[in-house]
DNA sequence: ATCTGAAGTCTGGTATATCAGATCCCACAC
DNA sequence: GTGTGGGATCTGATATACCAGACTTCAGAT
């Protein structure tokens, strides 16, 4: 099963773990002042002191400011040169994750439409179906699991390793989130009804159907989750 | 002609220094190091040592590191704890580049068709209208400048900061090689009857040919460039 | 000759110190 | 009261020190 180039043939090796697993100290602040911000435990505009962050999370300024670089790239925060960083996130700025991760996914599904082969269709298809039993079965943890497996699989049909890790970076919600949206049975057999077409299409290799479902699938089910991060206040944009 | 809320009225008030306009060493490091991975002066997979970076440029490490982990954030460089980071570009990265910016940048497109007021259309279409006295008169310096003042315009009338971030960091040819480019006439005739085009279909609301003629625009140009780059070696995989 | 592993070296990760720009506060002049 | 300016203080930017994981090398065993 886990393929062997080389060594002792009498017991099953066992596989490499990849490098990017081990965790570093600036990475575990990335990620906690991440999901801070995304989950809302900011507000836009407010000051982040660097010392004071060092001293909460233990540890000196170093990764700290490491973390806060990452940020700045991604958009979450705004560094205003030697004066500091301030939060960049609210509703709108999630729309326009929203709106990012639409336009990007998209792109994957299509050119995924182009370059799909026989068996990872087939593959894909699988995935569909099990999230049809998952789906009339209720099985909400399923779901998630193969939501991110679906998605997953078509980003590596689309054989776009810089797309995908673009994408990556517009997910604003977590599996916490996602479980409450998969509570609604409305909510499931759309998104069931979205994730069975856009499987069609790209097996099919009808890219720019794939392209637009995939556009349509990615801001519904977006503004679905804003309505519950930020409460029903205002509608996305629609494309 | 400079916005002045309040102050002696005697003299004319200069403008607020933008905080972002200063320069950090970080910064510095960062475009310096971006610049010449894009230029290709990097083998993709090339390990780069933080100390003899440091040195080269006369600072400490800690910049460097930070300039580093934005590097990473953009996906250029790949970072594997404990042992370095390593450049990660390449034609392939590069494509997939200009994919990215042919999905945002449409994605924009198509809001500012939709969002876009008479006086901010109006302007949209005296740009285009100096771009075709710039083409004709075969002024490559004030196309450059026009083109980037095009694209601003229209991430300004969409309303979209964060997607206007996120574009900027999928450019990956800069002015000298744009110069290059226009020196081709059927390049620049080309150039100019898309950017027509595109404003035409902007100014009169028309958000679904905005966003297709943009996304042509984008991927079209951008495999002028990747030739100039890369040498004619491959065809980008077209929408 | 080949393999093993222990010591040495290299290098990234983190902590700490120092410098300088930005902000705040208050005394003083008008 | 208003406004100006100097100094104290805060805080980000940079430099330096130190630690530990990863790689290299080579002696010794087989």
């Amino acid at each position: 099963m886990i393929p062997e180039p080389s060594g002792s043939p009498r017991s099953e090796a066992f596989a490499k773990i990849d490098p990017k697993f081990q965790m570093t100290v600036r990475d575990h602040v990335h990620r906690t002042l991440r999901a801070a911000i995304l989950a809302g435990r900011f507000a836009t505009g407010e000051k982040v002191n660097e010392r004071s962050l060092a001293e909460q999370f233990g540890v000196s300024t170093t990764p700290i400011k490491e973390a806060l670089r990452q940020l700045e790239t991604e958009g979450l925060v705004e560094a205003l040169p030697r004066r500091g960083v301030i939060i960049r996130f609210d509703m709108g700025w999630a729309e326009e994750m929203i709106l990012a991760r639409a336009a990007l996914e998209s792109m994957i599904a299509h050119l995924a439409a182009k370059r799909i082969g026989k068996p990872a269709g087939a593959e894909l298809t699988a995935i569909a179906d099990l999230m049809a039993k998952a789906t009339s079965s209720a099985d909400a943890d399923s779901l998630i699991s193969l939501n991110e497996q679906f998605h997953e699989h078509i980003h590596r049909s689309s054989r776009c390793g810089y797309l995908a890790k673009l994408i990556e970076r517009q997910q604003f919600y977590d599996a916490s989130i996602r479980r409450v949206i998969h509570m609604d049975p409305a909510e499931r057999q759309k998104a069931l009804e979205e994730h069975t077409a856009i499987a069609k299409a790209i097996v099919t290799g009808d890219a720019d159907l794939a392209e637009r479902q995939m556009r349509n699938h990615v801001v519904r089910s977006g503004e679905t989750y804003l309505n519950i991060v930020f409460g029903n206040k205002k509608d996305i944009e629609r494309g």
